[in-house]
Parts: structure tokens; C-alpha cells; sequence
DNA sequence: ATTTGCGTGC
């Protein structure tokens, strides 16, 4: 094909044409008149009488100079009226030699008879390759030279001008319609609200409607589906029932969009009687049709009444397929999906893209992280390429998944295949790097983008402030002020869950108030952000006072919120509070969300009140990993390694691979029962039957199960034989056993690990000097004390709290005494006097002060969780348990007094320390002395 | 489509 030269250079080659003008609207066509303006040059082939029939013409067709020749001779021979269909031949000569202009030209002033002649002259238009944008031009220039255009011609220029979203033109040709005839005709009418529709807002639009004098059934159609192309679903949808109540016909294509409006609003009535509508007018086999009722019912849910719908199509096309196979995806019937998937495929009908994104997206969606991959690698090998959206989903799945150099690899095909200057595409790999931990490239990546989106800001800046570098996010978010854009809600949401999450509870009040004085209102995640902080950094108090201020301004809780209280509940033990807030999810019907259940499974445990979270868990319909997690660990810190094994079995039965989590939990109900064998096993076969890569966390576990059954030595050549650097977990778990076991040489070797770990790590100096104690190594306690005082390290309070009549009373070495002492010590003397004539001996090996023994068992009987035992039996009644919370590790004399008290008083007593769980009755605890 | 808040362990 020859380079384009327009049509005017010909015909007026005389006029020297030497400027290049500016393209748009401002090209000057030598044009009007043409006929008469032309030269009266002979061409130098010789000119022979032209016959009328077109294929003389054609036959000369070979080159854009050919074309151009032959206009010329017709235009001299003044031929031009003698066909239209000539006219039509050299308008296809110019499209198909690339000459646009010319083509359009010659449309414009040659002739234009009808609808089906335009629709046709722009789709060849487009199909050689032409931007309708230069018909427009085309337009406007004639239109300036003062042409006269019919107004079925404006109303196609309109269509063009509505298409490319031209406002300003298409507003001028409305205006020469209005100058042409009062009276517009149904098309040039739908043509305008159509324009109006697209180009300055339905309300427009729908003002032309109603200045129509005659509504006719093409009219209406339009109206509907104007406003139904701008998401005004009711708006259509009550249009469309007037239009039914005056019995005018609805076409095809309003019928499928009003059944997708029924889908929006969730009215499945009306999408019903259009059923009915689509039966009773014979619609039925209008796949299009077909199509919008299967996902009408998808969206209300009716996914059974879809799949019907769906088989008795025969005439299935691919949306038809895409549709059915989106609609279990999105109701989480992934199987079913697969299914339809591959009946698809055996019906000869091929995915395409949309089939392989509603995959990956849905399966993302379902948290199917890893089988996004696998879906990914399978349409890769099926020979189709990820596009934007594949990419998106994919990189959403290996955020989850946690897998950064998948990551990576997706960013190289990303650079690859040109994609990184998608808008989303970089959004998705800055939060993907941001969230992984890789903020150098999430800044690398953010810096590349040439245009940025409040999302990527925000991305960035919720990625700086959680890792607690505040100063770079408030930077940030200065800097995108200054680049014109307005942080949003989710922006100062992200400071202040920042702020939160480091403890900084002013400065998150601070962004709160920064909310308020931007004229937004802080939402429901602001201040959940805030509560959860509160719950996670063990400022339990302020996330309920937190929960006040929220509700005092009007904000509802949410599940996510009431996931939060329950966690700061769990780590109070308010089991009353954490009743309360079951009440709550009874009646606002959170029970059935993951997140709520499962820590209301973890709330239940650890307030004490194992029975609950197994009734919870049991109601479970829906078990996700966590819940399954959460119910071993419950058991596990009870010490009932046998149930929680029993929970890990049905838990394979079911299915659920387990995860690391699972493993831990595993560990330590067998370090609490002290199954050294059954631990074992676990730990080896975590990796080879599960896949599970044991961490230090699983390490250490394996030192404390070794370390409490006595097995030190081999604990210390098990901490040498790690892959990994011991942390201060590990000689931690280690020196706690030496002091179980009275090991002073291997204690001080994990000790000065510890001491280099931990340095301002008091409870390490306190098991040392335990561990001293008990072998009456007095210097050597001193040693460590002076050693202790010297880096500054001060031992904080050991505190236990009972809860009474709803008032919680806290006994600590720290604060003041409590003002029923008195009453309290009476009635410890009393029970120890009655413990004594049982055989209570006192266990002074607790004390490590080098103190008469008499001393010894003053200071024992000051242990704050026996107080607070103590209290529990003088201030409520029997039966009622005693629940008593203990921020340390209880002592053996404290057990041992414990056991006592709930066998001398007929009483159930729950004892949750820094560990674990003790339940106490009839003299005996759940731990058999293992703990 | 892309961004903010939630559960399981040590």
C-alpha cells in the first residue's frame, strides 16, 4: 500500500500545498466544488470516452495514483451523478489504498442515502485501518466551509462523536440539527440521547426522552439502555416496567441489559417475570438473552435455576460457557467450575482469556492461592498469554502465598511483555514487593511509573508506615499532596494502622483527629485498626475504652472488630466480656465469618473454658486451617495432647493440609504431656509427609520437649546439629529445663548465650539465678543479680488477677496491697494449716533468696496467684469456678497449694500462667504434674 | 480490576 497522500493534493496540485497544518479540525481540502476548481491538465495517459458501467473504472484500480487518476476523469467528464454506485467504488479504492481523508471526503460531499450505507461505510472505514477520529475531521472542516449536511448525516456524525466521546462537536451538531427541522425523526433522536448519554450524563439524556413528542419502541429501548450503560440499574429497571405497562416491545439487547440491572439490585422477582417475558415472546433462543438470565440468577444466588437455564441452551457460544463456569466460581463451587471447565473443552468450544481470568481470579478469591499458579502455568502451556488481569490475579496469589521470588519472576515477564506500564499491573507488583517485605523494590518499582494512582500511593505509604517508618510515609504523603492528589480514607487508615501496630496509640489518635479536620470520617477500619493494635500490643484496657469512643460516634463494629475484641479478651481472660460479645455475634450474625469463629475457638481456650471453644468449633460448618490450628492449640495448652492429636487426625481426614502453625501446636500439646516419642515422630514427619519445612520455631519446641523429658545432653547436641543459628527461644527452652532439672553447668552455657541474645531480658537472669538458688550457689546469685543491676535490667511486676462480681482485682508485687488483705491472709493460713495436716509440705526450692526457711515460706505465701486464688474462694460461691490469670510461670509450690484449695474446698479452680493452663479439681490438675 | 482493618504459634 502507498503512503496516504489526500485526495486535494491531486486535484488541486496547482495551489502549492507547503505548510503541514495542524491535524485536527484545522486541514484546509481545497475541496467544495471540487468538480469546477479542478485543473484543465490532460492526464498523460490518453483520455478515452469513459463508459458508465463502474468496472471500467475498478479494472484501473491497481494503485492509490490509479484511484486518483480515475476520479479525476470522472470528475472532468462530470460523471460523477451518473452512479452511485461508482462513488461507492472509488470510496472502498481509497480505504483500501489507505487514503482516509479522501474516502471520507468523497462520503461527505458525494452522497448519503441511508442507515445501512453508514454503518457499513465505518465499519470498512475501520476495517482498512482508518481512526474514525479522522472522519470527524473530515467533518468539521467541511462544516466550517459552511457545507449543508442532511440530518441523517449529522445523526451519524453524532453516533461518531458520541463513540469517541467528542463533547464539543457533537454539541455543534446538535445545534445545526435544531436549525434544521423542529421535529427530529426516531433515529437522529436516539442517536442524540445517545450522545447526551455518553458525552454529558444520563440526565441529559433522559431529558431528551422526555422532550420527545412520540415514544416510540426504538426510543424507549434506548432510553433504558442509556441509563442503564451509566449504572443507573433501578432507574432502568423502573423504565422498563413503564414501558411495559404501555405495551411497547423491548429488543434483545434492552432485555439482556435489564436482566443484568435484576442481577445488580438483587431483584430476582423482576428478573423472574422477565423470564416469563422472554418465554412468553418466544425470546428464548436469543443466546444473548440466554446469557444475561444465567448470570441474573448467579447473582441472586439462584445458581441451581442458572445451571438449568444453562442446560437447555443447545445453541451455547463461548460468554454463554463463561458465564455458568463464573457463576459457581464466584459461589465457591470450584469443582463444579472444573467440571463445566473441561465439558467445555470436550464440546470443541475453546477458553479464551476471560475463561482463564475467571479462573485466576476466582480461585484467588477462594484463597486457592497456590492453584492460581498451576492454572497459570496450564493456560501458558495451552499456548495463551497472560494479560493485565491474569497478571493482576497472579500476583495477588503469590502476595499471599508469600512467594517473593515467584514474584520476581512475574515481574521479569511483566518487563518482558511490556505490561509494567499498566496502571494496575504496577500497582499490583508495588503492593506485592510492599508486602513481602521488599520495600526497596516496591520504591524501585513505584518510582518507574510514569502515571500514579491513589492505590499505588497508598500501597507504598501503608507499606513504609506498618514496617514503622513513619517519617518516609508522612514524606509520602506530603509529596503526593503536592503532586495533586487527595490522600483518601484508605491513605490515613494506613498511618494509622501503622501507628498502631508499633504501639504508637497517640499518634494513631492524632491521624484520627487528622481524618476529622480533613472533613472525612473516621471509619469503621480506622478505628478497628486502632482496636486491633490496642489487642495485639496487649493494651487490652484501651481497645475496649477505644470500642467506646467508637460507638459514641456512631460507628458499628464489624466483624473484623469484634475479631479484635475477642483477641484482647483472649489475652485478659475476661471470659464474661468474651460472652458478651458471642451474644453479639448471635445476634448481628457474625458466628458465620472464618475470622470471628476462630477466635472465639482461641477466646473460649484461653479464657478457660475449653467446653465452649469445642462447641463453637463443632458448629463450625466451614473449618478453615486457622480453625483447625486453633482447636489443637486449645487443647494443647490444657495439656491434652490426646484430644489434640485426635483433632489433627480429622483434620487429614478432612482433608485440610496442614501448615507450620499446625506442627507448632502439634509440638507443644506433646511438650505439655511430655510425649517425647509421638514428638518425634511429628517433627520427622512434618517435612517428608507434609511438606511442612520445620522452622526455629518448630526447633525449639523439639529442645523444650527434650530439655523437660531430661534428655539435656542430647538437647544441647540437638541445638548443635540445627540448620540454623539458635535464637534466644531455643537457649531459653534450654535453660528452663536445666532448671526443671537442677543442670547448673549446662544452664550457665545456654545462660551465656542468652545473655549475649537477650541482654535486658530479666526473666533470663531470673532462671539463672533460680537455677543457683537451687543448688545454694548464693554468690553465684548475687554474681547474676549485680550482673543484672549492672546493664540497668530491672525484674517487672508478677501479677495475677481474679475476677469477682464482675470486677476484676489484680494482686501484684508491684501495686498497691489490696484493701481485704487482712481478710485474705486469714483465710491462706487457715487453708494452709488444714493443707498441713493432709501433708502440705512447702516447696521453699522456689525462693531464691538465701533466707532462713521459716522466711522462705513467708515469701511463698505472699505468691501473688495464691492471694488471688484465695480471694476467689472468700468473694464467690460454689460452684461457680474461679478463673485466676498469672502473667509468669507458676511455681510448684503455688500447684501444689492449688491442688489442695480445690480438693479442701470443693472447688474448680482454672490457673492460666505465661504458659499454659491448669485446671484444678478434686486435688488433682489436667497436667499430672507435667508442666 | 489495583490500596486500608481480622483468626491459629513462639
Amino acid at each position: 500500500m502507498e503512503a496516504a497522500t489526500p485526495l486535494y493534493h491531486f486535484i488541486s496540485s496547482h495551489q502549492p500545498f507547503t505548510q503541514k497544518q495542524p491535524r485536527r479540525y484545522s486541514t484546509n481540502f481545497g475541496l467544495i466544488n471540487v468538480a469546477e476548481t479542478l485543473p484543465e491538465t490532460s492526464p498523460s495517459t490518453s483520455p478515452s470516452p469513459l463508459s458508465s458501467s463502474q468496472f471500467d473504472y475498478e479494472k484501473e484500480f491497481h494503485s492509490l495514483n490509479s484511484v486518483r487518476a480515475m476520479h479525476a476523469k470522472m470528475i472532468k467528464l462530470s460523471r460523477e451523478r451518473d452512479s452511485k454506485r461508482n462513488m461507492q467504488s472509488f470510496i472502498s479504492a481509497y480505504l483500501e489504498f489507505g487514503d482516509f481523508q479522501s474516502a471520507a471526503v468523497l462520503f461527505f460531499v458525494g452522497f448519503a442515502e441511508n442507515y445501512l450505507y453508514w454503518n457499513s461505510f465505518l465499519e470498512e472505514f475501520s476495517y482498512f485501518g482508518g481512526n474514525p477520529c479522522e472522519i470527524l475531521e473530515v467533518f468539521s472542516e467541511l462544516h466550517s466551509k459552511g457545507v449543508n449536511f442532511n440530518t441523517e448525516i449529522l445523526a451519524f456524525v453524532l453516533k461518531i462523536c458520541s463513540k469517541l466521546r467528542d463533547t464539543w462537536l457533537g454539541l455543534e451538531v446538535h445545534a445545526c440539527l435544531i436549525k434544521k427541522c423542529f421535529n427530529l425523526d426516531v433515529y437522529t433522536q436516539c442517536a442524540l440521547m445517545n450522545f447526551y448519554g455518553r458525552c454529558c450524563g444520563t440526565e441529559r439524556a433522559n431529558k431528551v426522552f422526555k422532550e420527545a413528542l412520540i415514544h416510540d419502541s426504538l426510543l424507549w429501548n434506548e432510553a433504558i439502555l442509556v441509563n442503564l450503560r451509566d449504572e443507573k440499574w433501578a432507574e432502568g429497571l423502573q423504565m422498563f416496567c413503564e414501558m411495559q405497562a404501555l405495551h411497547v416491545k423491548a429488543n434483545g439487547l434492552t432485555i439482556s441489559k435489564v436482566l443484568q440491572a435484576c442481577g445488580k439490585l438483587g431483584a430476582l422477582d423482576e428478573g423472574k417475570q422477565i423470564h416469563g417475558y422472554v418465554i412468553r415472546y418466544e425470546l428464548e433462543s436469543n443466546i444473548l438473552i440466554r446469557t444475561a438470565l444465567i448470570n441474573m440468577y448467579v447473582k441472586n444466588d439462584k445458581i441451581k435455576i442458572a445451571r438449568v437455564v444453562f442446560d437447555l441452551t443447545d445453541n451455547r457460544n463461548l460468554p454463554c460457557w463463561n458465564s455458568i463456569i463464573s457463576g459457581y466460581i464466584a459461589l465457591g463451587y470450584l469443582d463444579h467450575a472444573w467440571e463445566l471447565f473441561n465439558e467445555m473443552i470436550t464440546s470443541n468450544i475453546k477458553p479464551d482469556i476471560i475463561t482463564w481470568n475467571c479462573l485466576l481470579s476466582g480461585h484467588f478469591l477462594h484463597g486457592s492461592h497456590r492453584e492460581v499458579l498451576a492454572i497459570l502455568r496450564r493456560m501458558q502451556s495451552a499456548g495463551y498469554q497472560p494479560n493485565r488481569n491474569s497478571i493482576t490475579s497472579v500476583l495477588q496469589a503469590v502476595t499471599e502465598l508469600g512467594y517473593l521470588n515467584h514474584g520476581k519472576e512475574i515481574h521479569c515477564h511483566v518487563i518482558r511483555n511490556g505490561l509494567d506500564y499498566d496502571l494496575h499491573v504496577a500497582t499490583s507488583l508495588v503492593d506485592m514487593y510492599v508486602k513481602n517485605d521488599d520495600l526497596t523494590s516496591a520504591q524501585a518499582v513505584f518510582d518507574c511509573m510514569t502515571n500514579r494512582n491513589i492505590c499505588a500511593w497508598n500501597s507504598l505509604i501503608s507499606g513504609y508506615s506498618c514496617k514503622g517508618h513513619f517519617e518516609k510515609a508522612s514524606n509520602l504523603l506530603n509529596q503526593m499532596k503536592e503532586e495533586g492528589i487527595k490522600p483518601d480514607i484508605v491513605t490515613y487508615n494506613s498511618m494509622v494502622s501503622g501507628y498502631s501496630a508499633s504501639s504508637c496509640i497517640k499518634e494513631a489518635l492524632g491521624m484520627i483527629r487528622r481524618i476529622k479536620s480533613c472533613g472525612m470520617s473516621p471509619n469503621v477500619i480506622s478505628w478497628t485498626s486502632l482496636i486491633s493494635g490496642c489487642s495485639q500490643q496487649g493494651y487490652f484496657r484501651e481497645a475496649f475504652e477505644f470500642l467506646i469512643q467508637m460507638q459514641d460516634e456512631g460507628i458499628k463494629v464489624n466483624s473484623v472488630t469484634i475479631s479484635s475484641l475477642l483477641q484482647a479478651c483472649a489475652g485478659l481472660s475476661l471470659l464474661d466480656i468474651g460472652k458478651e460479645i458471642h451474644c453479639l455475634c448471635i445476634r448481628n450474625n457474625f458466628i458465620g465469618d472464618v475470622y470471628v469463629s476462630t477466635a472465639l475457638i482461641d477466646m473460649y481456650s484461653k479464657c478457660g473454658n475449653l467446653e465452649n471453644a469445642q462447641k463453637v468449633f463443632q458448629r463450625l460448618e466451614y473449618k478453615t486451617l486457622a480453625s483447625w490450628n486453633s482447636m489443637i492449640t486449645g487443647f494443647a495448652i490444657y495439656g491434652l495432647s490426646t484430644e489434640a492429636i485426635s483433632v489433627f487426625d480429622r483434620m487429614r481426614e478432612a482433608n485440610v493440609q496442614p501448615d507450620a502453625i499446625t506442627f507448632i501446636a502439634l509440638l507443644s500439646s506433646c511438650k505439655h504431656s511430655g510425649l517425647l516419642d509421638k514428638g518425634w515422630k511429628y517433627f520427622d514427619h512434618m517435612k517428608t509427609d507434609f511438606g511442612v519445612i520445620p522452622t526455629i520455631e518448630h526447633y525449639s519446641c523439639m529442645v523444650d520437649l527434650l530439655g523437660r523429658a531430661g534428655y539435656l545432653d542430647e538437647a544441647l547436641d540437638f541445638i548443635q546439629s540445627m540448620p540454623m543459628e539458635p535464637n534466644a527461644a531455643v537457649w531459653g527452652a534450654l535453660l528452663t529445663s536445666c532448671r526443671i532439672h537442677g543442670n547448673v553447668e549446662l544452664g550457665e552455657i545456654a545462660a551465656e548465650y542468652l545473655f549475649k541474645l537477650e541482654p535486658y531480658n530479666a526473666a533470663n537472669y531470673a532462671l539463672m539465678m533460680n537455677l543457683y538458688a537451687l543448688s545454694n550457689r548464693w554468690k553465684d546469685v548475687d554474681r547474676t543479680r549485680d550482673k543484672m543491676e549492672a546493664m540497668g535490667v530491672k525484674i517487672g511486676p508478677v501479677w495475677s488477677w481474679v475476677q469477682v462480681n464482675q470486677r476484676i482485682h489484680i494482686f501484684s508485687t508491684a501495686g498497691k496491697t489490696h484493701q481485704e488483705e487482712g481478710e485474705i491472709y486469714f483465710e491462706l493460713y487457715k487453708l494452709i494449716s488444714e493443707m498441713k495436716k493432709l501433708g502440705y509440705i512447702p516447696d521453699t526450692k522456689c525462693v531464691c533468696q538465701d533466707i532462713a526457711e521459716v522466711e522462705k515460706e513467708k515469701v511463698l505465701l505472699a505468691h501473688t496467684e495464691k492471694l488471688a486464688i484465695t480471694y476467689g474462694l472468700i468473694r464467690t460461691t460454689s460452684p461457680a469456678p474461679i478463673r485466676v490469670i498469672n502473667n509468669t510461670r507458676i511455681c510448684s509450690d503455688c500447684h501444689t497449694v492449688a491442688k489442695y484449695m480445690s480438693l479442701l474446698r470443693r472447688r474448680e479452680i482454672f490457673l492460666k500462667d505465661g504458659v499454659r493452663f491448669h485446671h484444678f479439681k478434686d486435688g488433682k490438675c489436667s497436667c499430672c504434674d507435667f508442666w
